[in-house]
DNA sequence: TATAAAAACAAGAATTATTCTCAAAAAAAA
DNA sequence: TTTTTTTTGAGAATAATTCTTGTTTTTATA
């Protein structure tokens, strides 16, 4: 792996992101700085980052996958929102319990990895589904009485 | 959701499927039975499968989704190869005690669904894996040796 | 330090899985 | 039976990612 001035900035920058990134919005915050950049180049060394394990991807759905920097004091649950396709890292108290069963799956199945997902629809589209529903019924109702009056009419 | 001859042989044939099924070998499994039928309505119908419950879509990395008729039977732990994108169900002997700790995030998390895979090379790659890695050190040694030769010949 | 070899780059074309559109057909409801 | 709703086939459109090409940069070697 060379060093590249892209490819520090890249891990920067994916270093620097608050949350869970896109290749699209690194490749937009890496433009800062590089204004030169490529979409290509971005994608390019985040699957060399990913092979040597410094990465993390992670795609649900048909959508854009997400990237992280490994932390390891952070754990390997995440939680996806189906709605807006948010990803983020879940804590969960008993997580010793959790660490012991994870273990023993390793052992037991000879996995590489293991990936833990809850899938859950987030509380900002909760509430936007919520106010999407009453807006529906009121126009099913104001259709159904619009119906009535002209049956009556007739 | 009303009852056409294309959804019943759709889900006839995915209900007959040995394993997880992309898209497209459902369609050119349906197609048999059905000539007329296009890839959209296979697309559609999974949709719907899927949102009613009867239906597990799995999508790893950026490759074709595969689905799956949800037998309650089977747990939903599942394998993937990152390599060819196989996908298997999990046997795991201790599963009564991941059940109660999946119950447990559940109940803290207040998570829809839950989802463990394990990522794992599968054995028919692996073995091929393995008979590449020794025809590129085979190559190698090859092409060093020729350089020493060349070398002692000037 | 100069040169050769390998790795990485930018730009944009190509690919691929999936979704969308639309007019016609089929199913269900009235 | 008529109307309404749902579904379909065909194919265009989309969107994320990968690939290609010629060039530049970095590293290894002499």
């Amino acid at each position: 792996m060379n060093q590249t001035e892209q490819r520090k900035i890249i891990i920067r920058e994916l270093k620097n992101a608050k949350s869970h990134t896109t290749a699209e919005e690194l490749f937009n915050n890496v433009k800062k700085f590089l204004p030169q950049i490529s979409l290509g180049t971005i994608y390019r060394n985040l699957e060399i980052l990913c092979s040597n394990g410094s990465v993390r991807k992670l795609s649900f759905e048909h959508r854009k996958a997400q990237f992280e920097w490994k932390n390891p004091a952070e754990n390997f649950i995440h939680s996806y929102c189906p709605e807006c396709g948010k990803i983020a890292h879940v804590s969960f108290s008993d997580s010793e319990k959790l660490q012991n069963l994870i273990l023993e799956i390793y052992n037991e199945t000879e996995a590489d990895e293991i990936k833990l997902d809850l899938i859950k629809v987030c509380n900002c589209c909760k509430e936007a589904k919520a106010e999407q529903l009453i807006k529906a019924i009121e126009a099913e109702n104001e259709r159904k009485s619009k119906i009535l009056t002209w049956n009556k009419d007739k």
